[in-house]
RNA sequence: AGGGCACUACCUCAGCUGGAUAGAGGACUCGGCUACGAACCGAGGCGUCGGGGGUUCGAAUCCCUCGUGCCCUGCCA
């Protein structure tokens, strides 16, 4: 990777250094060497800072140190090394290493970017399991749970590319108060269906809303016998929901390793797996019975109050159960990462509290908050609520802007941030959108890469273009696909003669591809898909700047060479980076 | 009252492990296809980085404080 390139070269550079004794009262060479991009291209290529954080421990000025360090400095990648302002090292990088850099993008292809398991950031745990949505079975995925399926998938896509093994996890929340609820609705919302019930005796104050109930009952119908036995409504509506949700997540390109029910793992067998985790909390001392009600001491973990396990009415809380999905799921992997709406914040303290006091390491166990999504149409927020009916469900905002554009809008922004979803944008099918512009890059290089071996443009509006022919054969074409795997010194030549447009932007493309699996080891320690989000929308309008500057099919064989490869890398890059995010790389729209 | 998150251009947002002149897209004005896809590129204006203080060679970035907005403070899930 080139940074970890530059970096060690300047260790090298301080070390030499050090040994001479020449650095002042320096101890030691820094563990690390920040390797900056220059806001201004007119800086070079790529920046150290180190002189002037050392300036003050060296007492030496920062100036002596930048010039010690490029005294020693192996300069065979460079061919300029400048010293700057108050001790900027401005770095630009030779076109041999450039194409070296390349050359990796084409011999790891699809595997460009992923970083092997034993290079990854963080060596304290491997294994993950990421938990997101966890809706109860009870209706329709809204577009909070939206934001979670889109970013826990990208997710799970990110941290694979960045070393871990991580897998994905649905809690299904099938026990307690809110499934009785569940078959006490369907159960006559079925006896209305059936006419045993009038609709005005439906029960909707403790019920969820008999219009809801009407989208599953002819389904119900089809299960449910005469009896109406409430085991069986519950089951059965349950069934359904689940089958919904795992639809819709299905064509949002969300998929799950896992589904955990929580009835069917924490609720069978003689002595449950929530009986155990309050008896051990009461063995330890960190439970207490008072009123009825068994408490956890979550204020010993620094929760403002304690939390309650199991209610007096016999009924474990939702904490309890978790707690126990919780230990469950410490015992098939070292990390635990749970995406959870903001609202949801407060109960943080107190699960960690209860993990830590069963014995877990509570910075084992991440969670990830995430702000609410708003809507707009024509910048007017449309109001939200469950109670009447007209909240927005994921099916319903798939099939209005399509799904590409659906988890672009609800990818790009970070977790912390809330979400203004702007309906009439996103629908766009046109450059207004920018999952198009991301895309267009894409379809663009596949465009450019057809024309060199096709007699034909493929498009009418091309008829008079000069290509006209094909350029290559297919065989041609493949030994240079294969030739550009390696270092043969063609950037350099190919390369010498570029004006100031073509050079600046082909090096800008180089360095911007080079960085991808640098992007992704940082996406992935802050748990950030948004960053390749962004990464990727840096990486198109540089291959439009590169298109519109440089041209790639023209007379002279080397230089073509030289841009086709960059091309094709390019290509390959937006490919693999979509495909984390789980958006299509069409090949021509 | 306590806690969480946010506040950067007219709008939507990047930048936050401190670095050189604070960026992108949209909107607005203007320019670029009888040459590989104009779903693109370029030029222009747009800012007390919410206010104030501190730390230091250097702060949008770290610390303190105040303000504003959203959310949370159940024996619901």
């Amino acid at each position: 990777m080139l940074k970890d390139r530059i970096e060690e070269l300047v260790k090298e550079a301080l070390a030499k250094n050090l040994e001479q004794g020449s650095l002042g009262e320096l101890a030691a060479v820094p563990d690390v060497v920040p390797v900056e991009l220059p806001k201004n291209p007119e800086h070079g290529d790529r920046a150290i800072s180190i002189a002037m954080k050392l300036a003050k421990e060296a007492k030496i000025a920062p100036r002596a140190i930048a010039e010690a360090i490029v005294d020693k400095l192996d300069g065979q990648a460079f061919s300029k090394v400048d010293i700057a302002g108050p001790g900027f090292i401005n770095l630009v990088i030779d076109w041999s290493l450039l194409e070296d850099l390349v050359a990796q993008v084409h011999s790891q292809d699809q595997d460009f970017g992923k970083v092997p398991a034993a290079e990854r950031a963080d060596q304290s745990f491997e294994s993950v399991i990421v938990e997101y949505v966890s809706a109860n079975p009870t209706g329709d995925l809204h577009l909070g749970h939206g934001r979670q399926a889109v970013l826990g998938s990208a997710l799970v896509n990110l941290l694979r590319s960045a070393g871990y093994k991580a897998s994905s996890e649905f809690y299904i929340n099938d026990a307690g108060v809110q499934m009785s609820k569940l078959a006490n609705s369907a159960r006559e919302a079925l006896m209305v269906h059936r006419g045993k019930l009038k609709a005005e005796k439906y029960d909707d104050e403790n019920n969820y809303p008999l219009a809801a109930m009407q989208e599953i009952v002819e389904e119900l119908d089809g299960k449910v016998p005469e009896d109406y036995d409430p085991e069986v409504c519950k089951l059965a509506a349950k069934e359904i929901y689940l089958a919904q949700q795992k639809e819709i997540l299905s064509e949002a390109k969300v998929e799950f390793e896992t589904w955990y029910s929580e009835l069917e793992h924490l609720h069978n067998g003689d002595e449950t797996k929530v009986d155990k985790i309050c008896q051990q909390l009461k063995e330890a001392g960190y439970a207490y019975d008072k009123d009825g009600a068994l408490w956890f001491k979550a204020q010993e973990f620094g929760d403002e109050r304690d939390r309650v396990l199991r209610k007096a009415d016999g009924y474990y809380t939702y904490l309890a159960a978790d707690l126990a999905y919780h230990q469950d799921k410490f015992a098939r992997a070292d990390r635990l990462i749970n995406l959870w709406g903001a609202d949801h914040h407060g109960q943080i303290p107190g699960i960690k509290g209860a993990l830590q006091a069963l014995g877990n390491d509570a910075a084992s166990l991440e969670i990830v908050l995430m702000q609410m999504v708003s809507l707009t149409k024509a910048g007017v927020e449309v109001k939200m609520s469950k109670r009447s009916g007209n909240f927005v469900t994921v099916r319903e905002l798939i099939e209005e802007v399509g799904v590409d554009a659906f988890r672009y809008f609800l990818v790009e922004s970070q977790a912390n941030n809330r979400i203004v979803f702007d309906l009439e944008l996103a629908a766009k099918q046109d450059k207004d959108n920018p999952v198009y512009y991301v895309q267009y890059a894409h379809a663009r290089s596949c465009g450019v890469l057809r024309n060199l071996t096709q007699e034909q443009p493929d498009q009418a509006s091309l008829a008079g273009s000069q290509v006209a022919k094909a350029l290559l054969t297919q065989d041609e074409y493949q030994t240079w696909l294969n030739d550009f795997k390696t270092n043969s010194g063609l950037f350099a030549q190919a390369f010498a003669d570029l004006n100031k447009e073509e050079l600046a932007s082909t090096k800008a493309l180089i360095l911007a591809l080079a960085n991808f699996p640098e992007e992704i080891k940082d996406a992935a320690a802050s748990y950030s898909p948004y960053k390749i989000a962004n990464y990727i929308k840096e990486l198109a309008a540089l291959f439009h700047q590169f298109y519109t500057h440089n041209r790639v099919i023209n007379d002279n064989q080397d230089l073509m060479k030289a841009r086709v490869s960059l091309v094709a890398a390019t290509q390959k890059v937006l490919r693999n980076a979509l495909n984390i995010l789980a958006i299509d790389a069409p090949e021509r729209m």
